[in-house]
DNA sequence: CCAGCGATCGCCT
DNA sequence: GGCGATCGCTGGA
C-alpha cells in the first residue's frame, strides 16, 4: 500500500502531479497519525521552469533539497508564516517537484481539527498549501525526509478519478514566471470542496 | 551585512 | 475584496 521509492523516480513530473491526485498522504507525529487524500497539486519542472526555485539549475542551501533523488520531501517557509510541502521527483540532480496544494481529511480528523482550530467540515481546514501542511503537522523539520519512512509517507488506497473529473489549469501565485505562468500544471479534482479557492471549478464547465 | 520579497492565509470591511 | 502578518532566503554592497 505504501508507495515505493521507485514510484517517485518517474522522470515525468507532469504525469506524477496528476497521478498523485487520490493518493493518501500520511504523517505520524508523537504517536498521532493523520492522513488526507491529495486533491490538488502543482508540477514544478525543475531547471526549465521559471516558476521553480531551481530555475536555471540554481543551487543554494535552500534549493539543494530539490536536487535529491525522487521520494524526498521539500518543505520551505513562505511569507514567513506558511510551510509548503513538496514531493521531489525524478532522478538525483534533476530538480523536479510536486507541490501538494490541498488534501481531503481522511484519518485523524480530530487531531487536524485541533491543529487548525476548526471543524473538518470546513474546507479551509486543509484547502491551500499552507493549510494542508498545517493540518498534517508538517513544518520545516520535515524538509529532506524520506517519503517511504515512518514519519511521512504516501499510500495508494485505490482511489481513482476519471479524466473528466480532473482539471488542468495555470498555477497559482507564479505571475513572476512570465510565459511559464500560463502552463496548465495545476491539477485538481473538480468539485471537491477541499480544493483551494482560485478557480475552484474548471472555467470550461 | 542587510534590504527586499515570496509557490499564502485569515481577518476586517 | 483588500490588506497586514512575519521571517528565511537571496543577491548585491
Amino acid at each position: 500500500m505504501k508507495l515505493p521509492f521507485s514510484y517517485y523516480q518517474n522522470p515525468d513530473v507532469i504525469f506524477l502531479a496528476k497521478d498523485l491526485l487520490g493518493k493518501v498522504l500520511f504523517t505520524e507525529i508523537e504517536g498521532e497519525t493523520t492522513a488526507g487524500i491529495i486533491v490538488e497539486t502543482e508540477a514544478y519542472f525543475g531547471a526549465h521552469d521559471k516558476a521553480s526555485h531551481a530555475y536555471g539549475n540554481r543551487r543554494t542551501d535552500r534549493t539543494e533539497t530539490l536536487y535529491s533523488e525522487g521520494g524526498i520531501s521539500y518543505v520551505y517557509l513562505c511569507y514567513g508564516i506558511h510551510h509548503l510541502f513538496n514531493i521531489v521527483t525524478s532522478v538525483k540532480d534533476e530538480p523536479h517537484a510536486v507541490l501538494v496544494r490541498a488534501v481531503e481529511p481522511l484519518i485523524g480528523k480530530e487531531v487536524m481539527e485541533a491543529r487548525r482550530k476548526m471543524p473538518f467540515t470546513k474546507p479551509a481546514i486543509s484547502a491551500g498549501p499552507g493549510s494542508a501542511a498545517k493540518a498534517l503537522g508538517i513544518d520545516r523539520t520535515f524538509n529532506k525526509k524520506d517519503l517511504t519512512g515512518e514519519e511521512i509517507w504516501l499510500e495508494d488506497h485505490g482511489i481513482r478519478y476519471p479524466e473528466n473529473q480532473i482539471a488542468a489549469v495555470p498555477r497559482v501565485g507564479v505571475a513572476y514566471a512570465q510565459e511559464d505562468a500560463f502552463l496548465p500544471w495545476r491539477f485538481f479534482v473538480k468539485g471537491n470542496k477541499y480544493v483551494s479557492k482560485p478557480n475552484k471549478f474548471d472555467p470550461q464547465d
